[in-house]
DNA sequence: AACTATTCATAATC
DNA sequence: TGATTATGAATAGTT
């Protein structure tokens, strides 16, 4: 009996997490296949449990295949595959509330501590392969995070800087108006024209 | 409304497949994230449309990691066979049980439940640069054991191999005395040369 | 694109 | 584990 709307959430229970992937395995994998029947299409679906072992789907005779009609369809619109990659992270960032024992510890500790667990010295081939692959992966992962964060600082500290500049021109022109106003005032008394449509910033150029 | 049970059979009705495809699609789509996020599993689908349009959904962040961990997977069991000469040599009692809370997560899932709570601009880039460098250092290191693990993994097989055939060589020339001394006993005295300088063994060649 | 009448998937329970 | 069942979710057909 379902009680009330699942949450979308990690179960946290080992068992019930094992039980309820392998319901849902079997699930997905039945809705894939009725898909690609139903309608005709080449698809293939991967999966990974959590304990290593590996399942797969795919439509047709061959997951090879429908890899590298996938690897041909990436490299062609390849452009593109980043942009939407982008607003994929975008979205995620806004997208869920994480329990908070992640969000206080610091993540060089918290992966030290885990290759500390690990004892590299003592691993056999296979677990360095594995422990290699991993470290890859989050490697990867983590470089795409940083150049993310520093693209949002570099365009962070534009925006701060246009900010200034436009503030220093304000300043410039008010300065202006008043030196003008006085030798005006001392002259012949006529108003200036509005700064803003005489002497447009250079600086405006470098918009992004 | 639906209407007895679905056949699993291609729609012939072109708008209706259509339709079709994009509800189920959508379905399965859900199914896949909510299987990834629940069970916190690996997976990766793909999906072409029958007008060519790729659809695509993985957990974590790259969906390219998982097709690699997929040909990894694949390639697995000619690692196996070289791992298992190794462990046998050096038995790993230490490396055999680690603390489960280390072996549950990855450090990939770790790393992202880490970051994926966090709005981009709160990041810490220096944090991720820390990060980055501990990854990296740990992964050459790991790549250094690995390769040295399988360089021993090779050099026992050879040794291996060696005995094999240095066993062989004896038995060979054991046979060869038995049927000599036949002969010398049948025919008259003569002496056979030493089979080690007839016949080295081709395997000789792979001497490294 | 909406709206249901149904079938289907599955969480909880045994 | 495996089977059952109550319930929420998905969706085929209709508008």
């Amino acid at each position: 009996m379902v009680r009330g709307k699942v949450q979308l959430q990690r179960i946290e229970d080992k068992s019930s997490r094992q039980v309820c992937f392998s319901k849902r395995k079997r699930g997905l994998l039945k809705k894939a296949k009725e898909l690609s029947v139903l309608c005709d299409v080449e698809m293939a679906v991967i999966i990974f449990s959590s304990t290593g072992k590996l399942f797969e789907f795919c439509s047709g005779n061959s997951l090879r295949n429908i890899l590298e009609r996938y690897d041909t369809h990436k490299t062609k619109s390849q452009e593109i595959a980043i942009c939407k990659n982008v607003d994929k992270t975008k979205q995620n960032h806004h997208a869920e509330y994480m329990g908070p024992s992640y969000m206080d510890a610091n993540p060089l500790q918290m992966v030290q501590r885990y290759f500390e667990g690990k004892n590299i010295e003592q691993l056999n081939i296979t677990q360095l392969i594995q422990l290699e692959r991993e470290l890859d992966s989050t490697l990867v992962y983590t470089r795409g995070r940083k150049t993310e964060a520093m693209m949002k600082s570099v365009t962070a500290l534009h925006q701060k800087e246009q900010d200034l500049t436009d503030e220093n021109n304000l300043i410039e022109r008010e300065i202006s108006a008043i030196i003008n106003n006085g030798n005006l005032a001392s002259q012949h008394g006529r108003v200036v024209e509005d700064p803003d449509c005489v002497h447009p910033s250079p600086l405006d150029l470098f918009h992004f």
